[in-house]
DNA sequence: CAATTGACGTAGT
DNA sequence: CACTACGCCAATT
């Protein structure tokens, strides 16, 4: 059970809340760099939904890239809540990014 | 097995 | 700062 899924479903599940990882983080953390896009895969498949907090991760730029463009802002408000720094619609990553 | 797709990232314009 | 183009990876068809 040591696939590239398992080691992504690893890193997600550690960020703390209150903080957000961007894909090319866990991806980083999973062992392949370059998988970002990968990384969004698993998610969109969403393999755990209910041990991944898939709303924690987001772009480099800190754009909630993904979910449904209503429920984005449904989950800006959510990870407000959890002390995520949000700059307009897209998070701070300067004060939120997570392993920083 | 080959081609297409998708919640990305970086660099260039 | 916004948009475009190219590159990368794994899953699905």
């Amino acid at each position: 059970m040591d696939s590239f899924r398992q080691a992504v479903y690893r890193a997600t599940a550690q960020i703390p809340s209150g903080k957000v990882a961007t894909y090319g983080q866990i991806a980083r953390l999973a062992g392949r760099p370059k998988a970002a896009r990968a990384v969004g895969q698993f998610m969109a498949k969403n393999n755990d939904p209910k041990h991944i907090p898939c709303h924690r991760v987001v772009g480099s730029t800190g754009a909630l890239t993904g979910y449904a463009f209503d429920g984005v802002l449904m989950k800006r408000k959510k990870l407000l809540d959890e002390g995520v720094v949000f700059k307009g619609t897209r998070v701070d990553l300067d004060q939120s990014c997570w392993n920083r």
